[in-house]
DNA sequence: AAGTTGTTTTTTATGGATAAAGTTCATACT
DNA sequence: AGTATGAACTTTATCCATAAAAAACAACTT
């Protein structure tokens, strides 16, 4: 049966709203809960429906009021809110690091099915997209070969993303001096700075601000390509990372500092030094994770 | 239920093989057939049940001999030897280059799935694994959206190529003489030269030329990601050349001539040479393309 | 001891069913 | 006329079933 994620996570968020006073006296329209929560409008009516036989709201000729307090036993578990699809991407990244799985392991579409819980199709589903990433490979009728998170794989993972990256910080250098972008640069340029302040509680922050630089750079000449790749390294670093938390602190702090002087070398439009500033970012980037593969 | 068109095609090379006399005297064995044809052993031993069957074949004792004239009623009709799979990658492609789909069109997977005579779930597998392609956006409990094949399409994807084509041809012509690609650049040499002599009448034959030239390009220096992206172009090469015929003779003789020059150039060993060749034959290709989609 | 064939078990490819979520149509209320 | 709710209809996410194909096991032959 299809799970019932879409629902849960809506009504946990409007039971939040609800509970730090985001909704107070008449509560909006379907349509306009439909828009703030992104689901449908079917999704907003169940919600509200178990939100009134809770008594969490009230329904009086059809105006809709909050209701009794919001506990933390109303929730829904966590668990369930999030699909069948990313709980198996979950359960298949983490069995991919954690696990020992050699290079050149065959893989089994019906002992995983059995070992996340679910039907091969989801499986299946799931190989089939990951197999962009560069780590797997179908062979029909026969199951999939599971290449390895090697040291291959990172330097050529590598090696496309410095080309991608001169080419975008480049095109990026020669806008011109009237583009937003150049704004947005300088908003992440202060976040940076104060992030760097509060590195000793905050450096978990780092990687989404990484994300959205890098992404940043893109935006100048936007190319879906560059756009996939960049999705790769994402999640790859999503993941690495959440599982290899060694050094976590200084790694992201000197990040940081290297992101800096990128953005300045980008602020400068000197092409000699933003080519400088980006190689030698992305090489220290590369370096880590290298070093966290051969521990492995 | 699952096709047999493994089976129906291992079944009608086995035919073929029969009638053009290369199975003699006594028949290999089934072990050896299954290493010929690349199936299972199970699958082996079914075609050559049924090749018993229909008196094809012989078996005396546990010896094997061909029988009966093999005719051409014997063979399973060609639609039924490709798997579901490929039939919906076929209809789809056509569907998507022939048809008037405009880009922002959304894709409706049951609709599909009702229109190619299949289930969803195989829709759904093929368009997750189309979808890097760059031409579909996958948008949760909604649908796909189709971002067409347009002209920003055709220039991202070049974009890239050309980027990868410049540094693999590149690394390609620093390797060391005595590197056996020469000698296969120059098998490949000669193969253009005789294509060239006969183009009148065997212009199609350069698609397999062009994609053997290409990839051994990339064999100097080998990348997954590189070589993933030359499937995409592969595989958008293959369908919109088989949709457009026009001026293919023509076409395929110029490309034919710029190799030849991109040869030449990586035999000199001269970066600049081959950076123009490179580049000259890759701007060509693109502006065929182009122009074929301005035409749509 | 390695290669054959026969048999059984496992896995993939494909169709089908259904609850959840999204979308459209209908009616009612300002 | 435009927005709000209610109800009906359509599509997606997910599980399950099963024939075809692959793989593993067993027995036999040279």
């Amino acid at each position: 049966m299809r799970t019932d994620t879409v629902y849960k996570k809506a009504f946990n968020r409007v039971a939040s709203m609800l509970r730090d006073g985001q909704l107070t006296g008449e509560l909006p329209s379907e349509n306009e809960l439909r828009r703030q929560m992104g689901v449908s409008r079917t999704t907003v009516r169940k919600v509200l429906k178990e939100l009134a036989h809770r008594e969490l709201i009230a329904e009086r000729s059809g105006v809709r009021t909050a209701g009794r307090a919001v506990e933390d036993s109303d929730y829904y578990p966590d668990a369930e809110t999030t699909s069948r699809a990313k709980h198996v991407e979950q359960q298949f990244m983490e069995w991919m690091l954690r696990g020992d799985t050699r290079p050149g392991t065959s893989i089994n579409e019906l002992e995983l099915a059995r070992q996340f819980g679910v039907a091969t199709n989801g499986i299946r589903e799931f190989l089939i997209r990951f197999s962009r990433f560069g780590l797997l490979e179908k062979r029909p009728n026969t199951g999939w070969l599971f290449k390895g998170f090697t040291e291959d794989f990172a330097l050529e993972l590598f090696e496309i993303r410095v080309m991608f990256e001169l080419r975008s910080a480049h095109l990026f250098s020669r806008q011109p001096d009237t583009s937003p972008l150049w704004e947005k640069l300088a908003v992440l340029k202060i976040a940076h700075t104060e992030l760097l302040k509060r590195i000793e509680s905050r450096f978990h922050d780092f990687s989404g601000l990484d994300n959205r630089f890098h992404r940043l750079i893109n935006e100048a000449s936007p190319n879906r390509f560059i756009d996939d790749f960049y999705d790769i390294i994402s999640f790859i670093f999503h993941y690495h990372y959440q599982w290899n938390k060694h050094d976590e602190k200084q790694r992201n702090q000197a990040a940081i500092l290297e992101h800096l002087d990128y953005i300045d070398a980008l602020e400068s439009r000197d092409s000699e030094r933003i080519k400088r500033a980006c190689q030698a970012h992305l090489a220290s980037a590369r370096a880590t994770l290298m070093r966290s593969l051969i521990w492995t």
